[in-house]
DNA sequence: GCATAAATACGTATTTATACTTAACAAATT
DNA sequence: AATTTGTTAAGTATAAATACGTATTTATGC
């Protein structure tokens, strides 16, 4: 346990200050310690089960959530209950899109697919501390502009690819985000949640994954999908991605 | 015309200098005039023709535009040349999503769609500015967290909505986003802009429309769109759309 | 370790939605 | 008047969703 030379508060395990989190790729670690000395003050930490739903659609907003570790996934309710998932988050990426600003409502709904710890900073310290800080702002304005450039990249996805592109497309984008562990990809996924977030149902997914195993372009024990052939998966969709491959 | 103290610049009509510039709307405008003096050399006014495209998709990226005066649409161009709009701008709205930042090349497109009046702001002068004016830079990520917002409903809207809901869907948007004059929607859109918003074909949308002033949900003269009965069409849609109404 | 439930992996047939094609005609533009 | 663009319609092809069934594998509780 590190010393701060102020006092020690009551924490649990999990709970970490920013003043000794690892995790650079947080943008508050990256910004505010460099300033500022007292940010333990500003966070909370909570933690998630796998399968624990933080964010409710519809639930007041009053803050903003990192994931300090672990894997969630972001998704909206439509109608019957279909569940459309917008984007993964990993460590160090921000969940709550609008949790600082005059939004009343949560307008996504986040579930933790694995253990995971998040960090919470509420509404008006966040607001204080970006309004005073001319680069925390910058940076997490960046940060939602690459969001909307993948959103708006999505959208075209969606409109113009066949369901065996977008479950491609849904495979190349866990492979980028979670990375490849012993083989397989990093994370582990029904096949249902591949479909809410490719846009087609459970049956299909099962199907283009019976069709690409035939293909050896993957592999799959079980939940744990292993790519084999990442180019040629690329090959496919390829067409449609001139410019970009986020 | 209003006396600035310096000097008096060369400027055709439309190249209207922040100063006396009347767009509140604009975040430039709301936020640096009320520090900084000297910013009318920050930026160029550009003059598009209707059907001008003023942002080539792959073209490389130098700077950020504003919608000084007309209308835009932003669009991604799909395999076989189909184009799918991301969105539509108005007056005061941001074009370029990343235009200060490290992307070396522009993933949209962009045309105005009437004679347009625009500002452009290079790369390193907004940068510098966003990294002074800590307010500035909120502003912006504001803006792009709630076009984020709207992006992922439209992801899920896209994935989960009939051809027929999403061409109402884009009706409410047009509507939301322009307005009414003398009882028709305040921009002319053809069928086929209709149809790449809503992902969709000419054909559908104009089979949609036909069936929507059969039911007397709207009426239309030529390409000017009137919506007689705006419930009914968010009706249609409204289960959606829970908690989101943008 | 075993029993049971749940998820997964297919297959296939039906129905529906959507896309594509063509053609004829109207309207607007030059 | 000629040409382009927009509109409407109808028919066909295709993609996708739905609804089965059923074996197999994988979790989970006891």
């Amino acid at each position: 346990m590190p010393t701060t030379s102020s006092v020690i508060k009551k924490r649990a395990a999990f709970d970490v200050g920013c003043e000794v989190c690892e995790n650079y790729n947080c943008l508050i670690k990256k910004n505010l310690l460099l300033t500022a000395g007292s940010d333990a003050l500003l966070k909370r930490s909570i933690r998630c089960k796998k399968g624990q739903q933080f964010i409710i659609e519809g639930a007041p907003v009053n803050g903003l959530f990192f994931v300090l570790k672990g894997k969630v996934k972001v998704f909206r309710t439509g109608i019957n209950g279909k569940e459309q998932i917008v984007r993964f988050a990993k460590e160090g990426e921000i969940i709550g899109h609008r949790g600082f600003g005059t939004e009343e409502y949560y307008s996504i709904g986040a579930i933790a697919i694995e253990n995971t710890v998040l960090c919470y900073f509420s509404k008006s310290v966040l607001q204080e501390a970006l309004l005073s800080n001319a680069k925390l702002a910058y940076d997490f304005m960046m940060f939602y502009a690459d969001e909307l450039n993948r959103s708006e990249s999505k959208v075209k996805s969606i409109s113009q690819m066949t369901v065996r592109e977008r479950v491609i497309d849904t495979l190349l984008y866990i492979h980028r985000k979670f990375g490849v562990n012993k083989g397989y990809l990093d994370v582990v996924l029904s096949r249902k949640e591949y479909a809410d977030h490719a846009g087609t149902t459970e049956e299909q997914v099962i199907r283009v994954f019976s069709a690409l195993k035939t293909e050896k372009l993957i592999s799959a024990s079980g939940k744990k999908i292993a790519i084999n052939d990442i180019q040629g998966l690329k090959n496919e969709i390829s067409e449609h991605n001139f410019y970009l491959d986020s």
